[in-house]
Parts: C-alpha cells; structure tokens; sequence
RNA sequence: GGAGAGGUACCGAAGUGGUCGUAACGGGGCGGUCUCGAAAACCGCUGUACGGGCAACUGUACCGAGGGUUCGAAUCCCUCCCUCUCCGCCA
C-alpha cells in the first residue's frame, strides 16, 4: 500500500496519479477517515495512559473502592473507544489500500490500452509458403494438446500437455535456470545496458503453490473477484503466479544490505479463475485456469530499484531473442501498469496464426507499495530501518511461450522445429 | 488424525495476576578504559510501530495471532496458527 504520510502531504498528486491509472479513489475521504482514526487513537491513549496511573497507584495492595470505582470508569470507556478504533481502522484501511502506487515519471500517460508504447522490436515475423496452422491444430495433428479430455475431468480452460511437447517445457526450465545462474551472462546484460548494480545470480526457487489471507492481501495481488481459487475448508489461495509466493517470502524480516540485490527465479504452477474472460482465446492454450510459470523476482534497495527492474526486462528480451521469437517491448502507460506498479513493461511475442503480437511477458516495478504492508526492510548506511523495493518478471509462462515456438518454428509437414539454444537440452532433437 | 512439549528482545533463556517491555541471567553487537596493536579484563550502551512536540522530549502498544476475565495479564480462560517428539496415515 502507499504510503499514508505521503497522501497527507500531497493529496492533489495521489488523486492525480490515481486518475492517471483510471482508478477512482476519494482522497478526500481517505484524509478525513485519516483524521478520525488518529483522534481516536489519542483518546485511547490518553485513557489506557490514567488506567495504567490507577493501576500503578493500587499496584501491590488491595484497591480502595475509588481507585476501583475509577478502573471501571476507564474501562468501559475503553471498550467503546476501541470497537470504535476497530471500525475506523478497517474503514481507514481499505480505503488506503484501494489507493495505487504513483507511476513513474517516464510511464506514458493514457487511458486505454492503446496508449502502450511500443519501443523496440526485434527478430522477423516467419514467413511460410503455406498457411501456417494454430499451435491447436499443430498440438491436435501431433497429439501434443489433449483438450477434449481435460475438460471431461476438470472442464474448460484445463488442458493435457503431452509427449515432446512436456519435454520442450522441461527444457527451457533447465535452460532459463542455467542461464539465470550463470554470473557472466547477467554481468553481461548489465553492461550492455549501462547499469550499475551487481552481478548476483537468480537462486532458483519451487515455493508453495498456496498461501494465506494474511500475506495474500500484504502482497497486493490477492484478487478474488476475477482471478483467484480459495480453498474453502482452509484460510488458503491458490496462488496466481510464483510471483505471489516468492514476494511474501521474507515478509516480517529485515534483510542485511549487502546481500541485495537478492534475486530468483521461481517456477510454479499458476491458477487462475479467469472470471472476466469468458469466451477470449478459447481456442489453444492461450489462455487456461492452470498454467506453468518461471518467474523472476528481485528484493533491492531503493536506490537500484529502478536498474534492477531495466535488468529484468533485457534478461526478458535476452530470453525470447534466445529462442528466435519475433517481439516487440512495450512501455505501458499508466491506465495499464496496473494499481500497485510504478512502472511497467510487456514483451509481445508474435504469433503467426492471428498475426499478432499477443503479451507473454510483464515486468512489474512495485517500489515499496508491497513492502510496506509486508514489512520487508533493511538498515540504510546510518542504521535506520528503509523499505527494500521488488520488481517481478515473467521468464516464460509456459503454455503460451509452448504455443510460440509450435507456431512460428512450424513446417509444412504439420511439425515444428526446437530452437537452436535448446537442442542440447533435447538430447540433440531438432524437430518435434 | 491421536498423545505430549513448546512459541518471551539479535541468539539462548528466566519470569505463572500488581514497581512498570529494553523485560533477570548468559552470549553476541556497538562505544570506552587499558595496549605499539590485538586478546583478556573492566565500564557503559543495545528493539519496533503509531501518536503529540520546532526540539530536548513525551504518550501508547507490542512476551506466536485474535478474543475474554480483572481496578490491573507475559502470567488465568477460549479459539486459531506455527515448531518439536511419539503414534497413525501417506509420496
């Protein structure tokens, strides 16, 4: 959540910023219900500060009918005081975490989606002396993709991935890990972008698919309405992306400065309802309730925050320019970075069967809106506690950049070929 | 799932209704004395959040979490979470 000292001091930028990402929030409102909480909470104070004098004053002996006359006094006012506490509180606290994160300076203003900025775009679209097929078609022919049967057993937007194509999903795993371990290629893509930050390797990380309410919220990315399972019987969530799960993992702790940047590469399997969806990209596996994801996520200082989030996204072109698909980076304005970024960059990669750059990546810098609620810190230079910053990014997720490769290294035998850079991880398969 | 033990500050650990959470004691860390320097020894310091104040400073809260009893709770009661041991089940 922001900062609630930072509305106070300026109200007319947070309204601003929150307009700018088309997200309705009452500024004014969020002040007042401010106010009211802290008058309450100096009243209970001022309460609990004379039972503890008559408590003290009686400490060691029996009370005398006044003192204890007094303590009842004090205490119902107490309890009505603090129910009332209790209720400004929450009301104060839903309301400041609808507030957004401020957008950078350098995020496009906008207020749709085609407002994006497209910057750059490398490799070729294929061109085919053929029709090129849908990576559905491709995966149907090859009996890759098995649909029909997922949806018997667990219904629509479920799928059975099979054969070659579980293979080519373990090996892109095992060459994103290897590439993201390895210090010279990070040091590498640091240079080549004029960063100054260091040159950690990503740890690899499998984090628990489920977690709970509490840190589910703190993180800023629980949406229940539209995209996120909850497990009745227990206070848990399915989790939505690695994401979820590797930026509450140091929730409550204070990090020593100089082991940041602290970076990962999480893999986990991502659940999503999809409620707001229904009937977009039915057809494949574009879109499904289950997929696979390979996540980064970076815990930073303040200060590099800002570099580690520019690392992330050249590690992002580094990976699908490996793989020798056509993209295209996009700079997204501020109607659609989302409510906790500051700032926010896709890759869209292109997909033959619908001539389109369709998202198969997003880069989120979230400064300290998430750590904040989650109490992730460390000490500065002078020993005072700061908030770290985090950034997240998609390495692959899965069934789309699976989809990718079907389409555009497609034949005209109705079969695809393995990129290059994987060959070796398929024991030396060209083709699929 | 059953039985038992436990969750107190950076770590270990005492505290079972009334001089108080910087919370005994030990260790660690920081500063000082001593030393050419270091070790040892000795002395001092050693949390977080929120509020008030220009500031010095000051108030409140925090002993796993949330409720309750009481004039007063780390200490008593209830619910939940987590850790450990044993049994059961299981990959």
């Amino acid at each position: 959540m922001i900062d609630i000292n930072f509305v106070r001091e300026n109200p007319d930028l947070v309204a601003k910023g929150s307009m700018q990402k088309g997200i309705k929030v009452d500024i004014g409102k969020l002040l007042i219900l401010d106010e009211h909480r802290r008058d309450l909470l100096n009243q209970i104070d001022s309460v609990r500060q004379e039972r503890n004098q008559v408590a003290q004053a009686s400490s060691g002996k029996k009370p005398d009918t006044e003192q204890q006359a007094r303590g009842q006094q004090l205490k119902a006012k107490l309890t009505q005081l603090e129910s009332d506490f209790k209720e400004a509180d929450k009301d104060f606290l839903k309301l400041l975490r609808a507030v957004p994160n401020m957008p950078l300076e350098d995020v496009p203003i906008g207020d749709s989606e085609d407002e994006n900025v497209v910057y750059k775009t490398g490799g070729n679209p294929p061109q085919f002396s053929f029709t090129p097929l849908s990576h559905q078609e491709i995966g149907e022919k090859l009996d890759l993709i098995d649909k029909v049967r997922a949806a018997k057993i667990a219904g629509s937007r479920f799928v059975y991935l099979k054969a070659d194509l579980v293979r080519l999903q373990f090996a892109i795993i095992a060459f994103v890990i290897n590439e993201l371990g390895n210090k010279e290629v990070i040091a590498k893509l640091i240079a080549d972008n004029h960063l100054n930050i260091p040159n950690h390797p990503f740890v690899p990380v499998l984090p628990p698919a489920l977690l709970k309410t509490a840190p589910y919220e703190a993180s800023a990315r629980l949406n229940a309405e539209e995209t996120t399972y909850k497990i009745e019987q227990d206070d848990l969530w399915l989790n939505a992306s690695a994401e979820h799960t590797l930026c509450t993992m140091f929730m409550d702790e204070v990090l020593p400065k100089d082991e940041l940047p602290l970076r990962f590469i999480g893999y986990s399997t991502s659940f999503r309802r999809e409620a707001g969806s229904y009937g977009k990209d039915f057809e494949g596996i574009l879109r499904l309730h289950q997929f696979d994801k390979l996540e980064m996520e970076v815990f930073s200082t303040a200060e590099s925050g800002l570099e580690e989030h520019k690392l992330l996204v050249a590690i992002q072109e580094h990976l699908v320019s490996s793989l020798g698909l056509p993209y295209q980076i996009m700079n997204k304005c501020t109607f659609d970075i989302g409510k906790p970024n500051a700032r926010g960059v896709d890759i869209n990669t292109w997909f033959p069967s619908q001539q389109l750059y369709r998202e198969t990546h997003s880069a989120d810098y979230l400064t300290d809106y998430q750590t904040r609620d989650l109490k992730i810190r460390t000490r500065s230079d002078n020993n005072k506690l700061e908030l770290v910053h985090t950034n997240d990014a998609t390495a692959f997720a899965f069934s789309r950049i699976l989809a990718a490769i079907m389409e555009n290294y497609q034949d005209q035998d109705g079969h695809f070929n393995v990129p290059p850079v994987l060959v070796p991880y398929l024991g030396g398969q060209v083709k699929i």
